[in-house]
RNA sequence: GCCGGCGUAGGCCAACUUGGUAGAGUCGCAACCCUUAGAAGGUUGACAGUGUGGGUUCGAAUCCCACCGCCGGCACCA
């Protein structure tokens, strides 16, 4: 009887004694001169045991390395955990307890499932972000960011739980409200760390060419989205009775002369300087409401614009008009300069509230589209140019060139690129992550710690997870808070903000070819013959945070002259979702499936099988939909046929069956092109189909002792221990082979078995099938129209029909066409 | 609103890259064989004309256009 699990402890044994997943080369060459693949997993964090997500990620990269890996490529598999973070402090708050406890506990855990489910790691890269051996080196590029100008500190706000007095991470807010006591969320304005993302807003969108096609399209329009560039100009504009001019972003400076009017946010400090004295009240009625209705409301789209008209005027730089100043809220206050120059003619919005609020409307682009006057619709598209002075008969594009350009001379704005992208939060105030490695001195300022007193460590006494009066928890250590300074010798305290754990994850991926060197952040070495990742595996859901981050980080890392490469990872694929029933599984919902119950029902293998045969791997899988069980008896299956086959012996498997030779070697052939393509679910299938084949010839072909049987039956189990490698081992030691049959690589197909002797021509007349004939596949355009010609069966379709043209692609089709009558 | 992806038998999916027999695999279903107390195992079979409408072509699931539906991202972003 076939039993997935009696299997699964001596195989692991095996593979650690004979090292068969440990890349060469992890620290020094080794002479080995393979191919080097670097396949890279996203690490877990540990949250508990592993669920179903983690099963399918790490199915598919792992049958990614291991076919590597048998396919002769010296194969670095690394394994990490991203152990920082909030749950541990949330559980060990719960609790009671330090958080190391819950964390530590938890990666052994998975660790341990880890193994069980035959992923073929090598465990030497084994790290941890939460050892001081590791956010030693966070602090490290945190102090090479803070000395490139790259992180800085400014004022932002945070969520603030008045009940709980303390600061809450965006995850701890549920509609506004605070996940623990349900006490509505206010916003606190506190001093945090930035890193400068924005200053790579450009070159993070401009390196996506070297990832278009190796990265799937939608992370990648994601992440055009998310950087949202914008191109266009400032544009200054006197205000009456002001000595500075407002500047204004836009897209369309070309429309500028039709701008009747101008709009300044509401909750922006400038719309209550601006307004006049006899307007103040009405303003401020007005921005209470706005403010006090923000959340909500302004999700709501198509709601009537509202503003108040200010009573103050600016001037419009190309023809001196004054234009009325209005307060409303569809202004941000938070892009661009939080004012804008209003066209409405040829904006949507800007023509709503005109509309609204009794403005004129000048048309300045002539579209050829019906006056947007009398039909409320703002004509947005290019056109001719009118109404506007000088630019008048020009085109968008010559316009936007000409205006630009004459502002530019008149010091009156300049062009312009804006992004969406803003600078990385990076503070937390927060226990559980990476200390800010800055000292506040009050006579030195900002203070960095110097590289040779890192890491500084996180108390591990002394403090409280959840101070009153909202401080952050490493506030609460005073005794770890108070040094000296390291320029002044003075009093001073540490800054007691943590970092984002996102920082953790933006380098992780340099430090796995040595998790213990201690020179620096990673081995250069390793780094040069490791990195880029080859093979970035992991979820949708890190498109715009971590991939962003990690790409930003690596191309700081690049002008810092420490990395050979601006972008991290050559390829990104994005393993689906788990769902059940159509509903989403994760963490923080209830898992539906339990990975542990499939585990002990089914065997590792199977789980594993049923991951990857489920469909393309970026696709979700509804766990309704697929069968466990059919993975099983497939397995066993293979096993069965693996135990009447004869095993190995000394007979020449060149005098075995042709026709099961060729079926399988075709089947090989089929087999590797789908790997290569990472097409899984395919390859699997074939897989199956090469069961189906020996089965057949065993029972009603050629039989059992047939070397070309046995043959097959090997070339099965070598191609199986990608994705069941524990039934692998076994099916192959049933087969007469020695452990372990990774060491025996992929099975190479022969190309004089591939080639078909003889090929199916499909004979079409006016494009349906009518015959078939069997023919070389190296036959001529001639011989088959011949061939075709002299079809019974074509002639009969024909019905004595003219014939017009006949169409041949040698040697798989002939298309009859007739004349038409 | 803008951007991206996906619509193929009863379910999951192949075939789309490179236009040329719609079906490789799988779950389920049916019949048969073997057993028979049941199950497992083996064999065979039925079921769709590819979301809709156009176009290109000798020929379209495949390429192009429009629309519909579903999923995801961004969004009063000036």
């Amino acid at each position: 009887m076939y039993d997935p699990h009696s299997i699964v402890d001596k195989w692991i044994r095996v593979w650690e004694q004979r090292r068969v997943f440990e890349a060469s080369g992890l620290t020094d060459d080794e002479g080995d001169d393979r191919s080097r693949a670097y396949v890279v997993s996203m690490y877990p964090y540990p949250s508990g045991d592993l669920h179903m997500g983690h099963a399918e990620a790490y199915s598919i990269s792992d049958a990614v390395a291991r076919f590597l890996r048998m396919r002769g490529y010296n194969v670095l598999n690394p394994i990490g955990w991203d152990s920082f973070g909030l749950p541990a402090e949330n559980a060990a708050f719960r609790r009671d307890l330090d958080p190391r406890l819950w964390t530590y506990a938890n990666i052994e855990v998975q660790a341990e499932s880890f193994r069980k489910l035959g992923v073929s790691f090598d465990w030497r890269t084994r790290l941890h972000t939460s050892d001081p051996g590791y956010y030693r080196w966070n602090q490290w590029l945190f102090l090479r960011m803070y000395e490139h100008g790259l992180a800085y500190r400014k004022s932002a706000p945070v969520n603030w739980c008045p009940v709980d007095q303390t600061v809450l991470a965006n995850e701890q807010v549920l509609h506004g409200r605070c996940e623990r006591c349900g006490s509505e969320v206010a916003q606190r304005d506190l001093t945090q760390w930035f890193f400068r993302t924005s200053q790579y807003a450009q070159r993070l969108l401009d390196d996506m060419a070297q990832l278009e096609g190796r990265w799937p399209d939608d992370v990648l329009a994601m992440q055009r989205n998310w950087i949202g560039r914008s191109a266009g100009a400032y544009v200054d504009f006197r205000i009456d009775g002001r000595d500075e001019p407002v500047r204004v972003f836009t897209t369309r400076p070309d429309t500028l002369f039709g701008a009747t009017f101008f709009v300044v946010a509401a909750d922006a400090p400038l719309a209550e300087e601006l307004c006049s004295p006899e307007q103040y009240g009405e303003f401020m009625a007005y921005r209470e409401k706005v403010l006090t209705e923000t959340e909500m409301d302004r999700l709501a789209a198509d709601r009537p614009k509202t503003g108040v008209y200010l009573n103050r005027h600016a001037i419009n730089p190309v023809n001196g008009e004054e234009i009325p100043i209005y307060a409303a809220d569809y202004v941000l206050s938070g892009y661009g300069t939080g004012a804008i120059m209003a066209v409405p003619a040829h904006d949507q919005r800007d023509l709503d509230f005109a509309r609204a609020m009794g403005v004129v409307v000048r048309v300045v682009v002539d579209t050829g589209e019906p006056d947007p006057r009398e039909t409320g619709v703002a004509t947005s598209g290019g056109g001719i140019l009118v109404n506007s002075g000088q630019l008048n008969g020009l085109r968008m594009a010559e316009a936007i060139a000409a205006i630009t350009s004459d502002l530019e001379r008149r010091g009156l704005g300049e062009s312009a690129v804006t992004y969406r992208l803003r600078d990385w939060l990076l503070s937390r105030q927060r226990y559980w992550g990476t200390p800010i490695p800055i000292i506040h001195c009050p006579s030195c300022g900002e203070v960095p710690v110097p590289d040779q007193q890192l890491p500084v460590r996180l108390p591990e006494s002394g403090y409280e997870l959840r101070p009153e009066g909202g401080k952050a928890p490493l506030a609460s250590a005073t005794e770890w808070v108070h040094v000296v300074c390291p320029l002044c010798s003075g009093d001073a305290e540490r800054d007691t903000d943590t970092m984002d754990t996102f920082v953790d994850s933006s380098w992780y991926f340099l430090r796995y070819p040595d998790p213990h060197y201690d020179a620096g952040p990673f081995d250069p070495a390793g780094v040069r013959r490791w990195l880029p990742v080859d093979e970035y595996v992991g979820g949708k859901e890190h498109a715009t945070g971590h991939l962003m981050y990690a790409r930003f980080v690596t191309k700081a890392l690049y002008d810092m002259d420490l990395v050979h490469f601006a972008e991290p990872f050559t390829r990104l694929t994005n393993q689906g979702q788990v769902i059940m029933n159509g509903r989403a599984m994760s963490k923080s919902l209830d898992n539906l499936v339990d990975l542990q119950e499939q585990l002990t029902r089914y065997g590792p293998d199977a789980v594993r099988v049923t991951m990857v045969f489920a469909g393309p791997a970026e696709e979700d899988i509804d766990w309704a939909d697929v069968s466990p069980t059919g993975s099983v008896k497939w397995l066993a299956r293979v096993w069965r046929l693996a135990g009447e086959v004869h095993p190995a012996g000394h007979e020449e498997t060149e005098r075995g069956d042709l026709t099961v030779r060729q079926r399988v070697h075709r089947l090989i052939e089929e087999t590797t092109s789908l790997m290569e393509g990472k097409r899984l679910n395919v390859a699997v299938a074939r897989l199956m189909e090469l069961t189906s084949v020996l089965r057949k010839a065993i029972d009603s072909g050629p039989g059992a002792t047939d070397p070309a049987v046995r043959e097959g039956a090997e070339c099965l189990a070598r191609m199986l221990s990608c994705f069941a490698p524990f039934t692998a081992e076994e099916v192959w030691e049933r087969l007469g082979g020695r452990p372990s049959v990774i060491e025996y690589g992929w099975p190479q197909a022969d190309p004089a078995l591939v080639a078909q002797e003889t090929v199916t021509c499909v004979v079409q007349v006016a494009g349906k099938v009518r015959d078939r004939l069997e023919v070389r596949p190296t036959v001529a355009d001639e011989e088959l129209r011949e061939l075709a010609m002299r079809s019974e069966k074509v002639h009969r379709a024909l019905g004595g029909a003219q014939i017009q043209k006949v169409i041949i692609k040698a040697p798989a089709l002939v298309n009859v066409v007739p004349r038409k009558s």
